[in-house]
DNA sequence: CAAATTTATTGATAAATATCAATCAGAAAT
DNA sequence: ATTTCTGATTGATATTTATCAATAAATTTG
């Protein structure tokens, strides 16, 4: 499965990435010396949760969960991600142990580069932490969207902030394939699939979204803005 | 309630975060520059979400909360917090907004400092910036706790987790006095007051945790453990 | 293509938790 | 000390959502 780094995707990788845009020649140089790609089934994992967080991430292709297993076994996808992404995990310059697993969607493709070298390229360019402090700003954001739907919202509200998630900011389209089962779009709310499929079919009926499968196509979105607003 | 910013408190300030460390007097003396202490009342607010982002807090005296409020006026409790902590919210290097609400749980003091100053020493300090990013990742890990225990626990587990975190993360002792109200703990949990009371009446006749008003006594650790974790 | 397997859907039911209303207890005020 | 007010507690009930079981549809496999 290992590659040497010749695939336009990985090759790409660097300037793709808002995140490097600060980083000099030498910088990017030192990052990519420890770098190599890794191509994915979908259903693969790419990283598991509790093992050692020994490389970055890069997603260069395909479509990826981030999730996050508790002790009985139950999953909550934290984000459905594209390229290009960087991957990574909050035990970076903490534990050093990934807090949350990545499986891939589709058929996908990710760089790895050495944590060692990416914290040393830190070090060395303040910009280029300031712009990972920002990108882990966003994350927080994120999770805060996250903590108020889960504690006050009923399932409509869930489901319809979800869905603005995937359309806003995962695949940028009022329609789009997802590549979610029902059982991941359960886990990406917190409610059942059996909930997940009475909702869509609600929404179905009152033209609100339309589904087939795991394409979806928001017919009117400022009653989900609504529904998720008012929970 | 300004003042000059004379208190021991506010001068130990400095030295006593973890963060600041690695700041030469060179560094600190920036941001001191910017420096002014203000102190609040019990249920006063330090902090109003939507706000502008222009300083960072550090907390000096007394015990906060840390809330995120949603459109329907609900509150989420993200954290209780004491001193001496920097309370630095998401906004920052972002929209420069506030996205949670601190209000005081008793008399409190925090320090104020410019947020371009702190960016400043941010730059010229990567050190400094390497211990803010892994600052931010233990929050980040929090935040994968706490959504976890909304996402699939029933309320006894949701309870069990939340007072493991006051006892192990706040207030670092197997009893204390949290200042917290019953519909305090029910927004740091997630359920209604009612059902907080009802879990705390249950936990005290199987002698798990006494309780008295605002006073917490874990009585069996390893059952309030295993609560948490199963559910 | 048919069989087998997985995933999706539906309906009936049960479980969990919120809501509501009433009462109680303690703190603060007069 | 009495009143007033706020927060805590309790019990009854309603609501929400999960669970379970049955079927249907879609996908994979032989």
């Amino acid at each position: 499965m290992t590659e040497t780094c010749q695939s336009t995707n990985c090759a790409d990788c660097n300037r793709k990435l808002s995140l490097f845009q600060s980083l000099t020649d030498g910088q990017l140089d030192k990052i990519n010396e420890s770098r190599f790609e890794i191509r994915f089934g979908a259903g693969e994992t790419l990283i598991k949760q509790g093992g050692p967080l020994t490389h970055i991430a890069c997603l260069t292709k395909g479509l990826v969960k981030i999730h996050i297993e508790n002790h009985g076994g139950d999953c909550f996808i934290m984000s459905v991600v594209r390229p290009m992404t960087l991957i990574i995990g909050p035990g970076f310059l903490r534990d050093n142990r990934h807090h949350y697993t990545v499986t891939a969607l589709t058929e996908s493709s990710a760089c790895f580069i050495q944590v060692e070298s990416f914290k040393k390229v830190l070090e060395e360019n303040s910009q280029f932490a300031l712009d990972m402090i920002a990108f882990l700003n966003k994350k927080i954001i994120r999770h805060y969207q996250n903590i108020g739907n889960l504690a006050h919202k009923h399932m409509q509200g869930k489901l319809a902030e979800t869905l603005i998630y995937l359309s806003e900011d995962v695949f940028q389209s009022q329609e789009f394939k997802s590549n979610l089962s029902r059982q991941d779009l359960a886990e990406l709310t917190g409610l059942t699939k059996e909930s997940v499929i009475r909702v869509l079919k609600e929404w179905k009926e009152e033209g609100i979204v339309d589904s087939n499968s795991d394409y979806f196509k928001i017919l009117n979105k400022d009653s989900l803005l609504k529904i998720g607003r008012n929970g």
